[in-house]
DNA sequence: TGCTTGACTTAGACATTGTCCATTGTAGGA
DNA sequence: TCCTACAATGGACAATGTCTAAGTCAAGCA
């Protein structure tokens, strides 16, 4: 069973034979589809699913709480499910190969007083960039 | 004088015109337009210059390494013209005005060896968010 | 079960950002 | 000054995302 299912059912979202397999197709771990490969494989289960739902409903989840934006990839933004446990990035430069990582220490912290031009700072996202194991094997 | 002009002068870069204009209309620090503006901005001084030569222009900066592509805003990427000095961003999710920070910390060792997956990292990003204080006093 | 209503979905036009290519122009060396 | 390779142009095309008007349907209620 879906868990995000669970969550935005729990919230009183109207469910629809299209949320609901926007939702299936979201969850998961290291899940992080774009927003067209989500209409793809969400097309592939429900056909006359549009383009505009897909981008409405990603809008929702993300606006909920519940789903996270990615701007790991320079071209489209990517959808991240796992929203309750706050996590980084791990990028393969040459695949694009995506997983969720927890760094040990709390990024905030690095940043002294004196380089926040007095920001409220809410949120750090980082994003480690390298090689995959295979990739750097084939390179 | 552009201190980026003189970078890429020194290695031999054809010059032109149009290369002369963008590179200066990007030069300083604190600097992150995206390619649109700066195409606006070298639009100004040299009207015919194209966007193509602008997309190419920027193109080639980056693969020298003088510039660099950030991807804090999700639409456009940014260009910043402050590559030979390791720096992170700060962003006003209101406003969208972007700083360069110096982080005290390396926030590559904070990820554990076990949370690598294998992977050779080569890059780290982070970018923090929040709100300026014009933002913030007037939210 | 069968209405009613407002929220949801649809298709497609449109907007923005970026890439490509064939042609024309030009910087810099002989 | 002339040549030649590299650069610039502009317009078509591609990818991603947004908007709108009209049709459809989930959920509450009689």
């Amino acid at each position: 069973m879906s868990d995000l299912l669970e969550r935005l059912r729990g919230r009183g979202w109207r469910m629809t034979a299209q949320r609901r397999v926007v939702a299936e197709v979201l969850d998961g771990d290291h899940v992080h589809l774009t927003a067209d490969e989500v209409h793809a494989r969400a097309a592939a289960r429900l056909p006359e699913i549009s383009r505009a739902t897909v981008y409405n409903t990603l809008g929702e989840m993300v606006s909920l709480g519940e789903v996270i934006e990615v701007a790991t990839d320079k071209r489209a933004k990517r959808y991240d499910p796992n929203a309750h446990r706050p996590h980084q990035h791990l990028v393969c430069g040459q695949c694009g190969q995506i997983r969720d990582v927890h760094p040990s220490g709390n990024p905030l912290t690095d940043l002294p007083a004196s380089e926040r031009f007095g920001f409220t700072i809410s949120d750090v996202e980082v994003t480690y960039r390298g090689l995959c194991p295979s990739c750097a094997q084939a390179a």
